[in-house]
DNA sequence: TTTCAACACGCAAACGTTTTCGGTAGGGCG
DNA sequence: CGCCCTACCGAAAACGTTTGCGTGTTGAAA
């Protein structure tokens, strides 16, 4: 086992100083071809390469990047993750990543972790919890310490950074305003409890597309699931007694879980009832019927935050003026609405 | 805009010397009450933290894991992530993640990159570019330099380090004979090219199902897919020419695949043909009809295999003995199998 | 022969820690 | 008065780099 070569060995072995080198390898003309010539054959034949942690403290930059999210098991944070990797490797950062589990205090720890000079800027999704509690002390914490933060998707405006969403209540609108446009009389929402953010923009967007269109926004067509694992009977009693035509749900599993729960109460989709879900995942693809949804581009969000974050990191000036990108959503229709 | 403090800043600060300030922090016998409660508290009130990346060097130790992976935007290797991510946590470790997107440069490409100092260790999955090549000398060359590594799920046999697997075969095997008790005669196997290591194992496994309960093994009744973006001919060929009674599929995607392929030649599932897939997601869980699947634990691979390295790191005197160790797998009855 | 530039290289500081070792001052004791 | 011990603190090395600057040698020009 030959443990990894350093600059000082390599100058003890040919009886040089570590300054020429260091020089050497970095081609200086303060050193003569022969050296040169010399350390470079040596470096290459014990395969030296420079020890980033060193470098790290000498530079004051990691090259690194903190991502921090509420979960990894799901299908958008995971794209995200995928899009800011893209753009991080082609610009030769890597990415740490750290799970909140939805909570605060995870969220408080992690980023306190990563602050202490491991990684160069935040790219991060907050956590239901801190949502919930409109905390954001640690992030503005790291900020004034002058660390860049880019906060994706799940966002607050409490905060001045750089930011990256879609404007989920326009994508909501739109998706309403289709269903309606298609004829349906019956429109009900399913929908996350209002303190996450994006649910309830989507919550406004369906409220205000039926503003747009004269009808009634009534409270029994509305549900807001707070936990998915015993949800079913909000749903099923809304299937059963306001008997709608058409469903918006404010996410794919939320929609997945009405057309099965449909199915099971006889009511076929996309015959006797209409579903949209949001987010263009693995359940909307692969259910069956296939899920008519609202597309949220993960792969894009991500390269878009990586880039911002990135900009921003490798401006010589820093910039107080804070940049928010909003990215395009579109439907896809599938099985879960009528085809004509 | 208050930068991050140093221990330098506060010994200039309070007029004493660097050392005592560590000292101090470090509650050390060595330094007064009075200085300590004073350092301390300054320490505390300019929100000192030691920084990370002096550490590291210092202690030659990052405290970060690196993880090299396929894809991230897939179940199982996110649930993957999720265990190691758990088990680092609650060791103080962090994890960077690295995406070989199946390619073999990439893969070398970012172990190279973290090899240079700034993890302590690897837990990996290989690509399948490198599993084709069977070329894994960037791997033996990490562990050469004295950093461990543990593989799991796409390992090979021709690197000697941790391993976490399942029984690929084993569990293929008693999917197979599951279908064969069930009183199926022409069950297919829809599967992936033979350099996939799991794939290959998982057919070896139907194949010795097969040849255990005396039935002949059927080149027609395999099916081998290299892309799964153009399968569709070759499954439906299956369908329309043999006829099977049941299809063992390697992975969901291709079950799920099999499902709706068959729904569209007005096949139903499970009146007249029964799936079985492997690997427990999102897909095999939320498609209709739910899919009977061999549930592989993610997360307690990962667990596993931060364990592992975790503890080969802090271990004193380091062990030439290698363990691989198998995870259980069960399968999960669903709604594309017979029920009673 | 002297002087001066150019060339080639080494020294040392710096990044932020921790830790070993050494030093100083004061007090107690002989 | 002298010695030693203890309590307290500082200097410096070490981790592996990069880089500005100083220095010595050489050759050529004066």
């Amino acid at each position: 086992m030959k443990r990894k070569v350093t600059l000082k060995q390599i100058a003890r072995e040919l009886d040089v100083s570590i300054s020429t080198v260091s020089k050497s390898l970095r081609n200086s003309p303060e050193i003569s071809e022969d050296t040169k010539q010399k350390v470079q054959a040596f470096a290459k034949l014990y395969n030296y390469k420079p020890n980033n942690i060193a470098l790290s403290l000498k530079n004051k930059k990691t090259k690194t990047i903190g991502i921090i999210i509420p979960e990894i098991v799901h299908h958008f944070f995971a794209t995200v993750i995928s899009g800011i990797e893209q753009v991080a490797n082609e610009n030769g950062y890597n990415v740490i990543v750290c799970l909140s589990d939805e909570s605060f205090d995870k969220e408080v720890i992690n980023m306190e972790m990563l602050a202490t000079g491991s990684i160069d800027g935040f790219i991060m999704s907050l956590s239901k919890e801190t949502q919930l509690k409109k905390d954001f002390h640690h992030i503005v914490e790291v900020i004034n310490q002058g660390m860049p933060v880019v906060m994706f998707d799940r966002i607050t405006n409490d905060v001045f950074c750089d930011k990256v969403i879609i404007d989920d209540q326009m994508a909501a609108y739109e998706a309403v305003d289709y269903l309606i446009n298609k004829g349906f009389k019956k429109v009900a929402l399913v929908t996350t409890v209002d303190y996450v953010s994006v649910g309830k923009l989507r919550t406004e967007g369906y409220l205000k597309a039926l503003r747009d269109n004269n009808m009634m926004a009534e409270e029994d067509m509305i549900v807001k699931i707070e936990d998915i694992d015993n949800c079913s009977v909000k749903i099923e009693r809304l299937l059963e007694e306001q008997k709608p035509d058409a469903i918006f749900a404010v996410n794919e599993l939320f929609a997945v879980t009405c057309i099965k729960l449909a199915a099971k109460m006889g009511v076929n989709v996309p015959d006797d009832l209409s579903v949209i879900g949001f987010t263009d995942g693995i359940i909307s693809q692969f259910s069956s019927p296939a899920i008519t949804t609202v597309s949220q581009n993960g792969i894009k969000m991500g390269r878009s935050a990586a880039k911002m974050l990135i900009d921003r990191l490798e401006m010589e000036e820093e910039d107080e003026h804070y940049r928010t990108e909003v990215i395009e959503t579109h439907l896809v229709e599938r099985e879960s609405t009528p085809t004509l």
